[in-house]
DNA sequence: ATATATGGTTTGTATTTCAAACTAGTTTGT
DNA sequence: ACAAACTAGTTTGAAATACAAACCATATAT
């Protein structure tokens, strides 16, 4: 025996909270792309603060994810990578949000 | 070159949230102690449904960061471990819970 | 030609998280 | 009295993460 014990509780659902977007850094990537349609690598590394690297490796996460599809083009002779939030991605994304409003609510004051 | 780049805006303050009490299982912790004065690692194994080890290595690290005091004592024959929560860990608490409730206000609807 | 900048991706390391396995002692059953 | 099972936890080992440094391809400036 080692399963957890059956119990109520509105601050025990954050245990499931969904991992992908409870990430800071996954986050903030997520509300700027659930607000805005589309925007290019460059607008992100401005908005978020993050380096390159983790822009690139937060953002293929959630790509894999399906909450974010990229794709790749060319502005004349330079790279232009515009992200785009799926309709799985908003889905998820505002489930994440009401869930972490609620818990918010009951936190202790 | 590969550091951060200068930008304004609320939400990326999330990005400096104490990760210690983001993580979903101390932070259902967290305020339970911080709502209760103290508590037994069974009544907390009950309330926050996680597994034995679970808990048990949550509360070492709070403990580590001085967010909890754990005295282990008996009763009868048994032991029991009780914990509490110290001035600082209220304080860290107190500013996570500040910090969360900001973030999710300024997350997009 | 060589150096430097742009727009990213890959790699390596250190940390985390989780549950299964373990420990130490106690109670129950026969 | 001896073994089996229970209680109250801790330790361990594997898998996943998160981060920045190092890298890559192409373009532009000297």
């Amino acid at each position: 025996m080692d399963e957890p014990i059956e119990t109520a509780g509105a601050l025990r659902d954050l245990v499931e909270v969904d991992r992908l977007l409870h990430e800071p850094a996954r986050l903030v990537i997520a509300a700027i792309l659930y607000a805005v349609e589309s925007a290019d690598f460059l607008y992100l590394l401005r908005e978020t603060g993050l380096t390159k690297g983790n822009l690139s490796s937060h953002l293929s996460k959630l790509e894999g994810a399906g909450y974010v599809e990229v794709e790749k083009t060319y502005q004349g002779k330079k790279p232009r990578t515009i992200c785009r939030m799926t309709g799985q991605g908003r889905t998820a994304f505002a489930a994440y949000r009401d869930r972490l409003r609620s818990a918010a609510d009951c936190l202790p004051d």
